[in-house]
DNA sequence: CAAATTATAGTAAACGTTTTCTATATTTCT
DNA sequence: AGAAATATAGAAAACGTTTACTATAATTTG
């Protein structure tokens, strides 16, 4: 590999003008040296060699991100968008997955700090980072779509609040007034913050909840196929279920038509994520999208600033994610004939 | 930080023999020294700075993986793979999205290069890389999930002959005879792989295609929906339809509902990739599933072996798949109820 | 015009490892 | 027992940068 010396010496120059240059230090160099310069080194191929640079500053442009879960549907997306921003300001990522407590949190921060890390970007994680903060030597941290229940101010969240708002006001636009609701597993701090704000929604709207229109499932499919039987089987039946998540809402689909009626025209049904089981549905299923692209490039450009500028206010920052209208809950756009649907479709190409 | 100066100073003993303790050199120390060693690297808390290392050995511990579509359906599962065996071996990977060329390949691979990566690893690149092997810098390199054409050395991907001759065996198996095809895009040689599999297949069954029973279609549904419409107005109309992959074969699906006909009692569908659609589908599809975990799997312990050991033979690594049995074929074993379909899915958790 | 200032470049010391070479005990061999 | 071999440890040079410090030429100032 070419180094600095080489190019010092064809450029006629010291290598300390070169490290300069190539740092883009804002020590002052001659237009014309560091056009000579920047010649050389395009000619002969030098890149610096990080590990050199590193060991020097302190700094090695590589960010560490921490997964609970890789294989959730929501993952690979913010990491998509993480590295969106990071590539772009010259960082590369150190992903790890931290599956089933295999490897603790902190063995793996602690390597990463072993390759000298800028900083941290938690993803979906289930461990509170920010008592732990000294493991991470005083590197700056993120967390995007936290799991835990505190508060974190460096927590880049999905706007539970307003995403679940929006589909039940939807459906109370659409004159609905029986609205049931199927929660999702207690264990994440979002299943209660979704349920709340169906509650507070339903209060402000001024309707009553009836007996056995709340039941509390888990997210899997066949949950929200028991969850939607029980609902069913309330003395009054609602005219419209809202369910945490997709999968809960095909299983209530699957439930509903099992009982012989019909959605969205006897029971509508209005789900959360857009996981792709909505796009495929029969009928198709409304649902929110949440921005998981946009809070990967939240994340990243975050933990940038915190890098720039030593010392900031922080906040949680809320995300707002967007209704995705579909046949299920029988508003008009939602009417769509199956192929224009599927039309839309951007499903994968295959190998 | 702590270095390794510190932790000799305290153990009393010279940076060299901390130095061949912490980075398992085969060189002597006596049991003593490195139990002592070991002892005070521990309780301070000493971990080695890889930078200094990396600019020492000119090894990094890191490998590069490049990826030209982290958004399908395949990318996340093959780097899970990569990373459980990496990892464990004590590697981190810098994972990067080449998108719509928006960075060059040969650009990404310079930055790695600058971070000394150890080697690389490329999935489902369009990108022939034998030829640039000298940009690699003399690296060694795996891909898995090759989808460009010509064959490379040092390939896994997956047994496509195998994999394609399963689902037509399957049918054929069932009674079938009269067999119809739905291609995928030609531009991936993946595609006349299978196209050309159920050719050899149904010939080697001695019996013949009818007209009209092959159709050149794309990968997503819409053409699948089309494509059977059309083999659907054949002469002699078909009883099965083998599709290049599961969302051909959800558009087949839909259209033979369409035109009145029962899946699979009139007609009988299969598909590939064991796309989630397919556990959704109603009835639920046929089709076979890619090990990509696996070949991740082999892909990481493909490029340590070359690490370890200069040279070896290296060739195309085929992985074969397995077939999921699902109602669309008319199986035995395909015809669970729904719900007990269900009950199996691992859909993923919301948060 | 000399002095002070500024612009630009070079020197050399770090950064924390690994590893070659050298040194000293300890063991083994004849 | 002396020589040779072995086991173990330390000294010091290198790896390729960055940067504080020093040096010189060019410019500005009074």
């Amino acid at each position: 590999m070419v180094t600095i010396k080489e190019v010092a010496q064809i450029a006629g120059v010291s290598i300390a003008t070169v490290s300069r240059v190539m740092s883009n230090s804002d020590y002052p160099v001659s237009p014309q040296t560091r056009e000579a310069i920047l010649q050389v080194a395009e000619d002969i191929g030098y890149s610096p060699n990080r590990a050199a640079r590193s060991l020097r500053t302190e700094r090695s442009s590589l960010i560490g991100v921490i997964l609970d879960n890789f294989s959730s549907q929501w993952a690979p997306i913010i990491i998509r968008g993480i590295q969106d921003i990071l590539h772009n300001s010259g960082y590369f990522t150190l992903v790890v997955n931290i599956p089933w407590e295999k490897y603790s949190q902190a063995d793996v921060v602690q390597d990463m700090l072993g390759h000298s890390v800028d900083g941290f970007i938690f993803v979906e994680t289930w461990h509170p980072v920010r008592e732990r903060r000294d493991m991470l030597n005083n590197r700056p941290y993120v967390i995007v779509h936290r799991l835990f229940h505190e508060s974190d101010p460096y927590s880049i969240i999905p706007d539970e609040r307003q995403n679940s708002a929006l589909v039940v006001q939807h459906l109370l636009a659409l004159g609905h007034r029986k609205i049931a609701y199927i929660a999702g597993d207690e264990r994440y701090f979002s299943s209660a913050q979704r349920l709340n704000t169906y509650l507070d929604t339903m209060r402000a709207a001024g309707i009553e909840v009836g007996d056995g229109w709340i039941v509390q499932g888990e997210w899997q499919v066949p949950s929200g196929y028991q969850s939607a039987k029980r609902i069913l089987a309330a003395v009054q039946k609602p005219s419209a279920i809202v369910a945490a998540n997709d999968g809960l809402a095909y299983g209530a689909l699957l439930a509903v038509q099992d009982e012989g009626l019909r959605v969205p025209e006897d029971v509508a049904i209005v789900g959360y994520d857009d996981h792709e089981i909505s796009r495929f549905a029969n009928p198709t299923i409304t649902t929110v999208t949440l921005p998981l692209f946009l809070m990967g490039q939240v994340a990243a450009e975050n933990l940038l600033c915190q890098l720039q500028t030593s010392e900031r206010e922080y906040a949680e920052q809320l995300i707002p994610g967007e209704l995705i209208v579909r046949q299920s809950c029988g508003a008009p756009e939602g009417r769509a004939v199956y192929a224009r649907d599927y039309a839309r479709d951007k499903m994968d190409a295959s190998s």
